[in-house]
DNA sequence: CTAGGCAGCCAAAACGATTTGGGCCAGGTT
DNA sequence: AACCTGGCCCAAATCGTTTTGGCTGCCTAG
């Protein structure tokens, strides 16, 4: 068997070896148009022996699809990019997007947001576009809805009812999961809860401000209310931690923080620690996304868990189904995030010393 | 402005509407062949006009190149796959791996091990891949190799001496980093010193062992080596620690650790402590790959950082080379891991023994 | 005045698959 | 005997680019 000359065989290759069309090749591999049984075979192992790999990209020019979708990392041109999926939320979910991805037959792709001006060319290659957390007034989403590009957003698009959109969404359930984390911090014992969100304008950090304004009203509370920049990792929540604590807010200083950011959160634990505050019998810290750092921590943290590898799986199969022109899959309408009780909120026990 | 029928403009309705050939277009925006800046300005302003993009899969069928590269991330077959990217080395050297392709115009795709039963067919259509740690007798370094298909590894092929093979190679240190870490675990005071490695047959895994087999017979060290599989995780330290602290072995109870996991050094840490052995006064710890939960964990842990941002971009660059047909880049021999020291094998402060 | 060169443009042939629209033949119906 | 019906197979068109190999004129050197 002389290797053939060094490319790779194409689909006249085996054509001609089997003694047969193209087409015949074609149709045995598709299962479209008719071919007797005996032909297949020769067909197949005429293929086999040159060692056929249809080429995807051929494939590809004539289908209009190549089988692979895209997720848009926006942080991956922020200053850091090697820590990029210190985001721990960022890197479950594209562990399990891939996942889900090849089990719907596609592939995943990580681009930086094409809308920059690196953009590659090769981002558009792609079939569709996860897009998590749009922001208000996204040039993404703009710019995939102007190029008529397929796409689904885990988290609603700001200002953007979702009912007046054709655009499949993956509910990150911010209202139900805030409220669920501020109750906890009540129910723990704090009355004075601060909340610490971050700075992107996105459904997680709008939803979550505005219905903790609602309990707080609710609950007679005065708000306290501090932003930081998701960027600024646990500085960020060491001075937010500081806004809170020395800044004479109406209410005083908070004995309860729902920080949205995990690291915000281990920033503002190291802040307490450092001022001898105990936390949680001075003060309950509750992070908004979860993390291996919290789990660790000297004192572990409580955290929302938004079970990032559900958003990710529910994402590609709605992005899949809208490739094929299929009905959105119904997720039935169970919880997804929940809550992780840990040291930073549990209530003493009665024999704690 | 009427917008066109519905389908995106080709390159033939840009030369229809600016009065020229396709191939005039083709060359304005290739560069290739000469066009006069008169006509070049015209074909410009219409292809704006129509919002022409050109289509990468036909440019990728013409130039057998798509511009997309693939990570392999051969875990994401394994039990839990949501749990592929607490792996923190592989989800650094994913992102990074992700900046350095788009700053060099190419995609990043993660895949899972292509030879697998449920290979997606997209993942061929990558025009290289980015292999790390292969392992001996890699099914998938060999269907790479026969397919004629390029790649680059980061870490040796174990069994294949790097300059008989002409693939290239991103070096792991791994020889130059166990010494490091032996040696600092014998300054700081220990003088048993066990080796815990994680049971893939890699370069990490394999050349750690034997590095550290006659590291100890220089020392006059009995040698204490524990294998447990990665998947195991902080378990897997835990039995090993059970093994290195029951397991009468000829050297005794280690005052020393070095595991080459980081989970699995949380275990042990986690299992010493159980047994009220201190760390690092009893015993030290040094993990082979540093974690964001090992800079956080009660005790922190030391580590080897392998700097994966770094040899992610070194890999990209190499894969990109070798795609161009370039000589592979030059990164000189500056070292690039580097030891990580925490409370875990801190030398105690002056007043101590 | 002519040959040659060059700038500018184009038609047509790839690239490797899928799909369309027959053709041919055997067997069953009118 | 003529007609229809399927089963099986094929040639050619198609997808949207790039590249090859001309074809025009115009300019300049001889």
């Amino acid at each position: 068997m002389p290797p053939p000359p060094s490319r790779r065989p194409t689909i006249r290759d085996v054509a001609r070896s089997a003694g047969v069309s193209v087409t015949t090749v074609s149709h045995t591999f598709s299962g479209n148009g008719k071919v007797a049984p005996a032909t297949q075979q020769r067909v197949r192992t005429a293929a086999h022996d040159l060692g056929y790999r249809p080429d995807v990209i051929a494939q590809g020019l004539r289908s209009n699809r190549l089988g692979v979708i895209a997720l848009v990392a926006r942080q991956l041109d922020a200053l850091r990019p090697e820590l990029l999926f210190d985001v721990d939320y960022f890197a479950r979910f594209a562990g399990a997007a891939a996942v889900a991805s090849l089990a719907e037959g596609l592939g995943l792709m990580l681009v930086s947001d094409p809308t920059g001006p690196r953009a590659a060319g090769a981002a558009l290659a792609s079939d569709g576009f996860i897009v998590t957390e749009p922001v208000v007034d996204d040039p993404l989403v703009e710019m995939l809805t102007n190029a008529g590009i397929p796409f689904v957003t885990v988290g609603e698009i700001p200002g953007v009812a979702p009912e007046t959109s054709d655009v499949p969404l993956v509910d990150i359930e911010s209202g139900r999961l805030t409220t669920l984390a501020l109750d906890h911090l009540w129910e723990s014992g704090a009355r004075r809860i601060a909340l610490v969100t971050g700075t992107d304008r996105n459904e997680w950090n709008l939803r979550s401000a505005s219905v903790y304004q609602r309990w707080a009203r609710f609950r007679r509370m005065p708000p306290a209310l501090v932003h930081a920049p998701e960027a600024l990792d646990d500085e960020g929540g060491r001075r937010a931690a500081i806004t809170l604590l020395d800044g004479s807010d109406a209410g005083g200083v908070p004995d309860g923080i729902y920080a949205l950011t995990s690291n915000h959160a281990l920033g503002i634990l190291a802040e307490l620690t450092v001022r001898g505050l105990r936390v949680p019998d001075d003060v309950r810290i509750v992070a908004g996304s979860d993390a291996e750092s919290l789990r660790t921590s000297q004192t572990t943290i409580s955290s929302i868990d938004l079970r990032p590898d559900e958003l990710a799986r529910r994402a590609v199969q709605a992005l899949a189904a809208r490739l094929d022109d299929r009905p959105p899959p119904d997720h039935g309408d169970a919880p997804v995030g929940r809550l992780l009780v840990r040291a930073s909120s549990r209530p003493r026990s009665p024999d704690q010393r």
